[in-house]
DNA sequence: TCCGTACGCTGTACAACGTACGCCGTACAG
DNA sequence: CTGTACGGCGTACGTTGTACAGCGTACGGA
């Protein structure tokens, strides 16, 4: 692997090498790899990135794992790729004029969107940019959602990307409440099989809140009897909170 | 592996076992294992979860690998007893009486402490509780800071659970972004081997607010000037929209 | 006192993983 | 026609977690 960041950034945006004319055809394109990744990505579920091999995405390709190294400098550069596409491919509804509540909750319900058609996306690491095209795009649609309540709240850049951030980190976190609700990682099975330790070992009478909003807490997470109560708080909880730089 | 949670849970909670006295003395013991891998993984840094090695462990504790395999049943387990193991070591303020603000806010800082302590708790799912008895007296402590904003709101134990996880999400967010300028991994040198790609690919009349506000916001953020600004603006508005539940 | 046995410890080994290296064959440039 | 640049890939190495079986210890029962 080179780590070049120069070389990944190129990738991501596309610069074409001066690409001499020598030797056989390229068998592969660029996107046909980063499309099978993804749909590889999607079928390993929640851990759908970490679980993206270069062994397994070869065999999907009918080719063997070291080509790919002719297309990718290496997994992590894969990994960037495949998360930036799927940035790129999210619908952006265009809501300029409307008022800067339904905005930023069109913002909250894209990211949901994407979080809930690809589960990985909500694990990427947001202190690590990946500064494609498709993150680009995206962080302008979502950054334009924020003019009218920059303005009224005149808030200066740095703000506007800290308050874009926490809308971004709210959403995230109920999107990964969401996950396992959805994916029955944490249903009746997971809590039986840990139900006859926590009762020798739970005290109610030390732990009085923990037992009693654990229990209700995990009992309305596991019936999906109102499966987004969680998602509608933490969005609200965000607008309010942002309400409130207008002063 | 056996991945057996009631195992791991009754590791958790020390349990003890029978315990027949056949056999050679045990050559360490389990805290002295949870200790030693807790200072190998704050020397990891961000990842220093992930980075926490059976091959490692071992080494520094002067003993063959797969000895480990006697007090611990697997890597995972390991690395739920170092989580739990930092739960529990956390200083919690008594802020009992004080306004929900105050006590809100000590609830924060004390989780803002532990992920500046160690830095990889930052990055634990947060979807996977751990259910030992550092999270359960931290969660129990947490729980009882919110009473007076329950009763005033009047929330449920669902909303109330929501309410603590919606805040510890945006501390935890906060955190991560902190921690990045502080280890100085997107500082100057990290955007200079990207900037020339960049220059020729982003363009301004595209993406307008992206260039200025990423910008503006990577700049605050390398400038050690004012770091804790994202801290405060996020703590400042999870508390401004959990104060709107207060009609 | 002696031995069977339970149990702590560990050397070896295997299946994943990412990927460095070098060979092979192709197909264009001269 | 030939030299060479380049795509494809077989092999192999280092690193990970951990299964398994052997070794030696030290107690319980005789």
């Amino acid at each position: 692997m080179a780590d070049d960041p120069a070389r990944t950034l190129a990738l991501l945006w596309r610069v074409e090498q001066p690409a001499g004319t020598r030797g056989p055809r390229r068998g592969l394109v660029l996107d046909d790899v980063v499309a099978h990744a993804t749909a590889l990505a999607d079928a390993g579920g929640a851990d759908g990135l970490a679980g993206l091999t270069v062994r397994a995405l070869a065999k999907d390709l009918g080719v063997a794992p070291m080509t790919l190294y002719t297309y990718v400098p290496g997994r992590d550069d894969l990994a960037d790729l495949v998360v930036d596409a799927a940035y790129a491919a999210m619908a952006r509804r265009d809501t300029t004029g409307r008022p800067w509540r339904e905005r930023l909750t069109a913002v909250a319900e894209e990211n949901r969107a994407l979080h809930r058609d690809h589960p990985w996306t909500a694990r990427v690491d947001p202190g690590r940019p990946v500064l494609g095209p498709g993150e680009t795009a995206k962080y302008e649609h979502e950054l334009a959602a924020f003019d009218e309540l920059a303005e009224s709240a005149g808030l200066d850049d740095v703000d506007r990307d800290a308050a874009l951030t926490f809308l971004l980190d709210v959403t995230r976190a109920a999107a990964l409440v969401e996950q396992q609700s959805a994916d029955g990682s944490h249903g009746a099975a997971w809590w039986a099989a840990r139900a006859p330790v926590l009762a020798q070992v739970l005290d109610p009478g030390r732990y009085p809140r923990a037992v009693r909003v654990g229990a209700a807490a995990g009992a309305a997470q596991d019936s999906a009897r109102d499966p987004d109560r969680a998602w509608r708080f933490g969005l609200a909880r965000a607008l309010d909170g942002l309400a409130a730089l207008i002063s």
